[in-house]
DNA sequence: ACAGATAATATGTATGTACATAACAAGATT
DNA sequence: AATCTTGTTATGTACATACATATTATCTGT
């Protein structure tokens, strides 16, 4: 029997015109792989590939044994990069810089202490801003659980931004990420050169070595800043 | 000879483990694929799998015949999880409610257009709230092109939400979306139920059906609100 | 030396096959 | 009826193998 010898991005194609021609509607429920794959003259590994990534994207639902279906609510996974910030900023044709604003030792705010799951035993605190071309682009501000990273205690960071020394001598295995708004008070809008009262993007992440927080930086973008990300 | 049966999983976690500690360090090279099947005792398609998974989190970079490197700046790709709103909101539990504020018919405003790549015809311009146990959750203004989706002129919106029509009605191929920060004025703070001068999380997407753009939203999120997601 | 053809190589993917696993269904047991 | 057991089924994944494709390295003729 001759095979057509489909690509699994062929196959996919095909799937998702059929989405979109409500030939299969929403909720509805596809044949079963190995009759696609009869129908299309394929291999049924073929489409499990094809209908794993449409699923990885939210647009079907599988379940083993019922079958896969047609996601109800497209709910779509977006996936955004998130690039180092001396990346972000170059890659956008400017001049990457660094200034470290504050580097102190104690034991972090409650609810910094309770994100991170830490006794009250020190951390490192980080404050610092990330220019491009000579202008603020981001304000950091970074705890890091020393604890997990105890050589970070003898790095000074004047040069280097934690950013990107943590990223060579820290590994981690997790971590939560969220986007906010943020109305700046006066300093961190002199920080930032903008007006009291303007509205920030502000990005928070925390990091895990297994059950050991690692660091927990929130970053404050300059007023007018976007993240972007297509689907 | 004996194969021990790894998983592809397990091949993603040893090469994490590799990675973390330094055994390969970052930019190294990797082991091509055939000679890590050996050593890890399993097929070269398992080990396969594994790396463009890693691949796919920006925790590798692969090339065809150059080889597979680890990261030099490991830009992961988080993935947002992007509900429609009535899921949202009950996912956490509250009870959704929707109110259509205005509907007109009318050529949008230049920006709009152009990002919409639509000649000076009309659209339909829907304004919304979206609310959560009765409390404004999501302030929605959107713009939906009447070339593409023509039917949309016929339908009220005053208690189906063009958030859900649309996903029922008009299939899309391909979107972006930014996530963003701005200051409330006065009837967008009214409107939210907050103050003027507060900040809040904007999120604007546009869609398209092949070459012609769909829809056009900017969603205010109350003031507070974030969006969160794992890695 | 240089441009263009050619070979070598690592990843990419398709296939047939086999078995594992989750989830549901139906039957047996209490 | 409630619970436990046992099938059945669709997806999930592992393997050997073969060939495709992109990219680099090398050779070759001028």
């Amino acid at each position: 029997m001759p095979r057509e010898n489909q690509t699994w991005q062929s196959v996919r194609d095909e799937v998702q015109r059929r989405i979109q021609t409500r030939v299969w509607p929403m909720g509805g429920l596809l044949p079963k792989e190995e009759d696609l794959a009869q129908e299309l003259g394929c291999a049924r590994v073929t489409v499990n590939r094809a209908l794993r990534h449409l699923a990885e994207q939210g647009i079907l639902n599988r379940k083993r044994k019922s079958g896969t279906r047609v996601a109800e609510f497209p709910a779509r996974n977006v996936r955004f990069r998130i690039p180092i910030l001396r990346e972000e900023i170059e890659a956008q044709g400017a001049v990457y810089s660094y200034a470290l604003l504050l580097r102190a030792q104690l034991a972090p705010p409650p609810p910094v202490r309770a994100a991170m799951q830490m006794k009250d035993a020190p951390a490192l605190h980080l404050q610092s801003l990330h220019l491009a071309d000579a202008r603020p682009f981001v304000f950091e501000d970074r705890w890091i659980n020393l604890a997990t990273v105890p050589e970070a205690e003898r790095v000074d960071f004047e040069t280097l931004s934690a950013n990107e020394w943590l990223v060579g001598h820290a590994p981690f295995t997790a971590g939560d990420m969220s986007f906010g708004a943020v109305r700046l008070d006066h300093p961190m809008a002199k920080a930032l050169g903008a007006h009291e009262g303007d509205s920030s993007l502000t990005n928070e992440r925390l990091t895990w070595d297994g059950a050991q927080s690692v660091t927990h930086v929130t970053l404050t973008y300059a007023p007018g800043h976007r993240i972007q990300s297509s689907f």
